[in-house]
DNA sequence: ACCTGAACACCGTTCAAGT
DNA sequence: ACCTGAACACCGTTCAAGT
């Protein structure tokens, strides 16, 4: 017989181990891609393997997908005013969003849930703790600047643009665009 | 021989026939639920002969959608100023996305083509024409203050919310709160 | 030109079975 | 408790064939 090289024992599946996986499929080869089969594979395991840590399947995993990268949470600590608050806020939400184009229909789209609901909640508090007199009417307003800029942002690197050059100015021009408009909401919500 | 009512020579197929069944499917039933196979069966026809007039198949079927939610043109007569030109284009994109909240995720995220396109950039034009100095910034903070408070707007009616009267309150607010912030953003865009 | 029928590869999910 | 294998109903798409 041949001495082969023991086969260690594969790491055990884990809800984070099957939501990392999925991100990767879906942001490198689009959300139609992502199937129970191909991320079993991408895990080394049977597709059945993953209904043991997400009972409700593939409808559970699309809400945990959008969860994740929706449920932004910004430690009150250093930031004085709801002003830095909201702002601060704001960019660790695009930046959670950016990072994960290929779920961003689902974070869009899908109605808040557990963690990310209770993010939601928790940022009206601290606007409200920080002064702020219609705190959910705030984030409410909040949340539709960052949806929307991260979108047309998104759908702007997927336009036709042969000069990958200009690609790049672009994204430059995303983070400028988009502190230079909240900028401009934040004075307006103080009315 | 029973006299049978004569079998009426069905309707023949066309793009705009297959893209309006496709919209009431995906509206009422949701997107995950909108198959070649249903809507063969509502069009009364086999899946395949959809091939026909969507030789690209379901990806093709996908953008048709997206565009036809997407592509929004608003004439200019009877509109002076660039400020209400963009006013009224701002408020028919949103009813057109508010009309098929089904396919709202393809809205506001496959990059815009074609038709939709084209009225993007004539609606740049517009505003140049009517005065404005860098319209083609102004259309893409339109653009997102759309996207952003649609999809809040949507979102929200599919929360949990057990009380029906506050869920209607809130669509009524849905349109204050959209025409204050689009006062607020049209303000900014004149620096 | 327009549609059908059969076929193929793939998909989500269930269930009994293994360890 | 955790994973596999076989099975089922359904899916997108092709292709040859019908009219």
């Amino acid at each position: 017989m041949i001495d082969m090289p023991a086969k260690r024992p594969p790491v055990p599946l884990s809800l984070e181990r099957i939501i990392d996986a999925a991100l990767h499929i879906a942001d490198g080869q689009g959300l139609r891609r992502l199937t129970m089969r191909r991320l079993g594979d991408a895990l080394q395991v049977e597709a059945m393997a993953i209904y043991h840590h997400l009972p409700r399947g593939k409808d559970a995993l699309m809400d945990a997908l959008a969860e994740h990268v929706t449920a932004v949470q910004v430690g009150p600590e250093g930031l004085d005013g709801w002003q830095d608050r909201a702002r601060a806020w704001a960019r660790a939400s695009r930046a959670a969003l950016l990072e994960h184009p290929g779920v961003l229909s689902l974070a869009l789209t899908k109605p808040p849930k557990g963690s990310a609901l209770i993010a939601i909640r928790e940022q009206a508090e601290q606007l409200q703790e920080a002064g702020l007199g219609d705190a959910s009417e705030a984030v409410r307003a909040l949340r539709a600047y960052v949806f929307g800029s991260v979108a047309v942002e998104v759908q702007q690197s997927g336009w036709a643009d042969p000069d990958a050059t200009v690609q790049h100015a672009r994204t430059a021009d995303g983070e400028r665009e988009f502190e230079h408009g909240l900028d401009a909401l934040i004075t307006g919500l103080e009315r």
